[in-house]
DNA sequence: ACGAGTTATAACATAAGTGTTATAGTTTCC
DNA sequence: GGAAACTATAACACTTATGTTATAACTCGT
């Protein structure tokens, strides 16, 4: 069951660019399904979450999707609401959970 | 000699749009500051980061400059190249340096 | 003074991300 | 079953960042 793996490393060799691609995209999905779950997490709807930032829903769903990485701005509204750090590395982008600071998700 | 802050501080008053404006100049302007103090830590002359990079010259100034906040991407590029490791939350925006990997940059 | 290296900036084209409305599909609840 | 809530997506307009070449100003060493 390893053919999606071999076939993964098989385009590495033949297109270098592709290495990068998929470390790009993998960083979006992962920054997005963080976000996603954080936001369940405080145990809101991407609806009400886009209340709180001054955002709409398909906005959020969107980023949500790892369709592309979120601007700063953008991540900072949503940690304004959410809490938690991001944290970027070369190779790598975590998204850490932190303490609310004020009761702006549900409580 | 405070005649700067009252200035900002009045502007807040009036013009709460401008709190956040501010802040939001404030930290583009951080980050740049703290990726060229990095670079010139790394012993590195903006056209050398450059090709280090895979960027241009100008590209490494305008990011020095504060104009806007750099894109991910951007931002894991120059990591590499220089290591460190970005924090951000809601309120702040910090770089951190971090040990290199390789000899990427001056020896 | 001059050349080489460094940095800053303008201007342009392009790519990428935001913001929005509309809508459809899905899920939940009564 | 139906309504309400939730989520996903398309399409469009707009904003913001990248990438580039050209060039000017600045700095340093000889």
């Amino acid at each position: 069951m390893n053919t999606h793996r071999q076939y993964i490393n098989e385009q590495i060799r033949k297109e270098p660019k592709f290495a990068e691609a998929l470390a790009k995209a993998e960083q979006e999905v992962g920054i997005a399904v963080e976000l996603a779950r954080l936001r369940e997490r405080r145990g809101l709807s991407q609806t009400e979450l886009a209340k709180l930032t001054g955002m709409k829903q398909p906005q959020i769903a969107r980023l949500e999707s790892g369709a592309h990485f979120p601007a700063f701005p953008t991540l900072q509204k949503l940690l304004g609401v959410l809490g938690g750090k991001l944290e970027l590395t070369a190779d790598a982008c975590h998204l850490v959970p932190t303490r609310l600071k004020v009761a702006s998700a549900r409580r």
